[in-house]
DNA sequence: TCCTCATCTGACACCGGTGTCATAATGTTG
DNA sequence: CAACATTATGACACCGGTGTCAGATGAGGA
């Protein structure tokens, strides 16, 4: 089995590679018939375009990466798993980049992955996307790169999210409406920028309904159900104890469900519990977790689409045809489970 | 800022660029005095090859890539994370690919993947290691790969598994000894051989404490959440109940526990319920779950490494320097917490 | 001293595509 | 029908490295 290259294509269907080459980018000013020739060789041949060749001529990768550092194995993966699924539709390949470091660390090593990997493109996931620093840095080196779930919206690259915000003003709201007046509240880690968005939602909510915020009611957390559990740890103490937590995340949510589960607490009864994101846990465990769910593949599919398209038209000397700033904000849903219901009393 | 490209780095250093280009390969026959002259230009110009043009030279992608098809996130985040750091100690790139396909179609797939991507080498993952079709294929087209957590040995193909017919024996016999005699167990998914192993390893631990093994316990699963949620619903109906449950994977083990903990059963007093892979879910319920850990990373680290390795030495024409075939098993772990105590009886 | 052999180095083609430009073929206009 | 614009095509250099091979250099042996 012979290898088939653009020149067996042109000398089978007896033209120039030049020609092949302009067939298989849809170059104008190829006429008809031998557009037929040269797709027919195509087919007969079973050819397939070298990507590494074309990637050094036109000094493109067809790679973009992904970046994140998230606690959430399942927010990482539909996090991929939308990414994908764009890349695959325009021939691009996914490249992963987990990564924890900060500060001029992260600067050096983004630098080494654009120098060592030639990317075309970068996706910035949570905690990144709203990373001042980063952002600068890859504006500064022309890398495009597009932001998912972020909320800053100072420059024009694309960002696509989802409203944090109103969701934690909705679970927050159905807990009130629910007869729930002292409603604790687990924050998220300082780094991302869904932090203050939920809290913001929560504290809206609460000032909506005429319910006095009550700073005795808040912990920090991180999003990982370690920090969930400490946090629980105090809340469950408190006294008088809310009857109901609203943890930023479902994680979190989860410990607080076994801290309570642990000290015979029933759930909802004794307390009510919601968490945020809709991960997986949250209907694996008993009871269910209410929660908001986001379209996390959705949004990394339409970053990722938005990405490729800024790369390709970046590829057309056309110079920065300047489009306009794009946000675009996807609906959170609210999802009721068994986890919350009206206060005992 | 210029592109720093071979030649620059060659006219620098006033050598030739083949001559640079024998340092960065660490090819002998360079005199030290020219060996250093170019190191230093490398520093000073701050040069980087281009993978791509490299990539083009010698019919390399430095890409590989990982086919699984699992339902538990954190299995894949884990398999990714090991495969990863292999890639980059060695200047790979990891590319995923999920695929749930079979058959034709699955083949079919993957050599598309090949056609596009020009992989130098393929990571296998369960259920793909032991996919038949797909292995012969492989080595029918010559592509290097190597396999994780598979069975079978019939090739000259690396393999790194771990001990899931131990881990499974040792589980049993942890839930004899505590006094239990009627152990339910739910299989995995067909497709996988660990579903073999575990089950091998449930009645290797039977039989050798003289329990008789009861067909009417053993229920059909597939390793997700769901189809333990069916099995469970079979298991705690039975009449009489086992006192113990053995599912093959967390996630199962996680439904029989909701499922029980409605019907108002107490875990593990009721029943005690076992759990397999240390999924985080296992310590995230309450009671958490007694399971087995699997070093997934290392094994998938190690099989990167051995997969790097075979394409290097592919490499040097040295033509099928026929390594012996090569399986590495490594230890899994038993780990116990609270869903597992002696029957009330 | 001359020849041989091993070591070092560079010229040049090549990997498989794309960009530039010149030229041939065709169409349009006065 | 001449003069020019437009479309179609191929020759050739180029992207940034690596492989081949021939030539230069220096050490060791006759």
């Amino acid at each position: 089995m012979k290898k088939i290259t653009i020149n067996s294509v042109a000398s089978y269907a007896g033209v120039s590679k030049k020609t092949v080459s302009r067939v298989l980018n849809n170059e104008p000013n190829v006429s008809d018939v031998t557009r037929e020739k040269v797709l027919k060789a195509f087919k007969e041949l079973d050819y397939t375009p070298n990507p590494i060749a074309r990637g050094l001529a036109r000094n493109r990768s067809f790679i973009i990466a992904c970046l994140y550092d998230n606690p959430s194995k399942s927010y990482i993966t539909r996090l991929q798993s939308g990414a994908l699924a764009a890349c695959h539709q325009h021939g691009f390949n996914l490249l992963i980049h987990p990564c924890e470091l900060r500060g001029q660390a992260l600067l050096d090593n983004i630098e080494q992955l654009l120098q060592t990997s030639r990317l075309d493109g970068l996706v910035l996931t949570p905690p990144f996307s709203d990373h001042g620093e980063l952002v600068a840095f890859l504006r500064q080196k022309k890398v495009p790169f597009a932001r998912v779930a972020s909320v800053k919206l100072d420059d024009d690259s694309v960002s696509v999210r989802s409203n944090d915000e109103q969701g934690a003003f909705e679970i927050t709201e159905l807990l009130i409406k629910l007869g729930h007046k002292d409603i604790a509240f687990i924050k998220g880690h300082p780094d991302h920028s869904a932090t203050e968005q939920r809290f913001n939602g929560y504290r809206r909510a609460l000032a909506q309904h005429g319910i006095e915020y009550q700073e005795r009611l808040v912990e920090e957390g991180n999003f990982s159900y370690h920090s969930g559990a400490d946090s629980a740890e105090t809340i469950l103490h408190l006294n008088p104890r809310p009857t109901a937590v609203f943890a930023s995340n479902d994680y979190m949510a989860a410990a607080v469900l076994k801290a309570a589960t642990q000290m015979n607490l029933k759930v909802p009864d004794d307390i009510a519990i919601a968490g945020f994101d809709n991960a997986p846990i949250a209907r694996h465990i008993w009871p269910g977790l209410t929660t908001i769910a986001q379209p996390v593949e959705e949004m990394t599919r339409l970053a990722v689409e938005h990405l490729i398209e800024q790369i390709n038209q970046g590829d057309n000397g056309d110079e920065e045809q300047q489009k306009e700033p794009l946000q675009i904000t996807l609906e959170a849903k609210l999802i009721c489970r068994e986890s919350t219901a009206a206060p005992k009393s």
